[in-house]
DNA sequence: CCCCACTTAGTCAAACTTGGCTATTACGCT
DNA sequence: AGCGTAATAGCCAAGTTTGACTAAGTGGGG
């Protein structure tokens, strides 16, 4: 709930602000925060006391919109959860990583050429990012800090793509999946489909 | 919908078969997948005809399992969902850089301090992935590609730490976080609570 | 001057997640 | 043998998120 956040610094908004603004940092991206939510959430914070809704002006025949401001409860609240997620690490759910798990359904040539090509797209990914960092128009029309979350999320994608390539390179290299316990063990069933067979004698 | 992955290389498994397997991954952190979502998940991938129930026994008086064999459709499906992923770049959400975009909220002093606490938790992190990694049990007895999952997010963890730091000192120097375009001329109301009055001669 | 396309603002039902609950059996300890 | 605790399975109602939809104003090209 970083609505609540949204609202405080634009004070008095309506939802259509809140949504306009997420949409133009597309924040639907890198918070959960669909156009969608948003009214939800408007709602249902007003309901807990931590906003008020202070107008509902109408224009024309459109529909209303109602505007919103934070309570002092709002903002003790927003404070609570802010400094909690400053402080306190909490590892995102990564799709990505969940896919990987399954790294010996898919053969190992495909694999591997999966993993080089997404060291591209991140690559191509840091160097758009670079790029708008340059650009006159996120300097000086940006607060600086949107820049350095830009730059965490290049550090973040550099380090990934070395990663691919360490990891395409074993793959390709022919490894066992299996732990060394298991070596020439029966694994489970339902492995070795995407595998083009493993070559027991693989090391 | 990883669930069905995970039914199909465990083939003919029941519930809580699979909650044991995602419990012991601790993939209730790193997927979006708590404990109860499981029963559903499987009820509603068996409407769509991606699972069958083969079986239900009953052992005592204790609730009744049903065992879930993945179709012809499912094993379709599955490949495609894997591919997606493997192919396709897919930024997830992340709740500190949610926060981060807060930052003008907090006192400069707190942030910094934040922020070098964080290097610090990750950087503990990163030690007992380094640890586990050497470790015998998950050298013998889990996959080998587990580890490189490990890998993966010590490489992401060490990468924010140098830009937790740099970001930190950046904090503390005092620069402005308004744009160059807006130096001076007021900004949105709203920001100014947390901050530590910007000294309007920061440079 | 009219029509098409876009913007404004918001609603809504459906899908998805979640955490807590139930109720039985097995197990360890004294 | 008795008792408390943990493990076994799974259900369910409540809370969240979402994508698609409505429906009126607006503006500019032909």
């Amino acid at each position: 709930m970083m609505i609540l956040g949204l609202v405080r610094w634009m004070q008095p908004v309506h939802g259509y602000d809140v949504r306009r603004e997420l949409l133009s940092w597309s924040a639907d991206k890198w918070a959960n925060v669909q156009p969608g939510s948003i009214y939800h959430a408007l709602r249902k914070l007003t309901e807990e006391g931590l906003l008020n809704a202070v107008a509902t002006e109408q224009v024309g025949a459109r529909p209303a919109r109602t505007t919103y401001e934070v309570t002092a409860k709002g903002e003790d609240e927003f404070e609570t959860l802010l400094r909690n997620l400053w402080w306190n690490l909490s590892e995102p759910p990564d799709p990505f990583t969940a896919a990987f798990s399954f790294l010996p359904a898919m053969p190992r040539s495909e694999a591997a050429a999966a993993l080089r090509n997404r060291a591209n797209l991140l690559r191509a990914n840091v160097a758009s990012m670079r790029a708008s960092l340059e650009s006159d128009w996120v300097r000086n029309a940006k607060p600086v800090h949107v820049s350095w979350m830009v730059e965490l999320w290049s550090a973040r994608a550099e380090a990934e793509v070395g990663w691919c390539e360490r990891i395409a390179e074993r793959v390709e290299s022919g490894v066992s999946y299996l732990p060394a316990e298991l070596e020439n063990a029966d694994g489970w069933p339902g492995w070795r489909d995407g595998e083009e067979r493993p070559a027991p004698n693989a090391e």
